[in-house]
DNA sequence: TATTGTTATACTCTATAACTATA
DNA sequence: TATAGTTATAGAGTATAACAATA
């Protein structure tokens, strides 16, 4: 078998990294009868009212896809539609109260789902693969 | 707004980079006509022969559900069903040549979808990443 | 009897295309 | 005319439950 060079190491662990976080995400969403996207969603509404358009752009997915996403969310009462100050056509969606208190309750969640991955890791590596992964992901886009 | 504590940075940090690396890799797949999921077996399929419910166990998933993911990526041609030498009940699942191909360029093509993640990190930064990820990784279970 | 995998069914996610209302 | 969002439709991914074949 060939050494892999260390940037395909990069790589490969980037990967493995992510399907194990993304694992754990879908379980937790699962648990709360909730679908990954919608996970995000609601991360996303913690901080911002945004419209339909805005959100499907942020997410990487069609308007018509949210309008689905939306719907299903707001019939489990944790977020709502409201009209756009500015303009009649956009619709803005907001998370009702119990849409905050799901959303805070995930972010326990996962937290202490991701335990595993790093608790075993001593506080220093920690610290730096915090700052490594900062620094990186300031620098894309 | 509150301090975040290092171990709250680190969790986003790395749901961050999960969603930034999923999605890279969804838009590959996406590219090959693939879904996530698909790419996936793929790439586990390449150094391995697994049956239905070996593979399913592996991605978390019910063995309905792989009877389906089979069906579709082998009327792409992409992978092979053939009979368990040791269990008649069971299915052993192996990549065609033609899907060992797109394997290979897919794998390529990640690599290259990844690079403006990490090509602007130093290199010095990439290799302490790297290694970080992968001490973390060799915790886990 | 227990296990491997398939089938039937249902729901969610997703995209494309056609549409309505507003700008 | 162009844009924001919805609706209709279709395909893929997923799970549950019932089933056939084999162990």
């Amino acid at each position: 078998m060939q050494e892999m060079s260390e940037d395909a190491r990069l790589v490969d662990a980037l990967g493995e990294t992510a399907f194990r976080t993304m694992g754990a995400l879908t379980g937790i969403a699962a648990d709360a009868g909730l679908s990954l996207t919608q996970l995000r969603v609601l991360a996303i509404l913690r901080d911002r009212r945004l419209r339909i358009g805005d959100l499907a752009e942020y997410l990487g997915l069609e308007k018509s896809t949210m309008t689905g996403l939306v719907a299903r969310a707001s019939a489990k009462g944790l977020l709502a539609r409201e009209p756009n100050a500015e303009d009649a056509r956009a619709v803005d969606v907001v998370l009702t109260p119990a849409g905050h208190d799901v959303a805070r309750s995930l972010e326990a969640a996962i937290r202490y789902a991701l335990l595993p991955l790093t608790d075993r890791l001593p506080a220093a590596d920690r610290r730096a693969l915090g700052a490594l992964l900062e620094r990186m992901l300031s620098y894309h886009l």
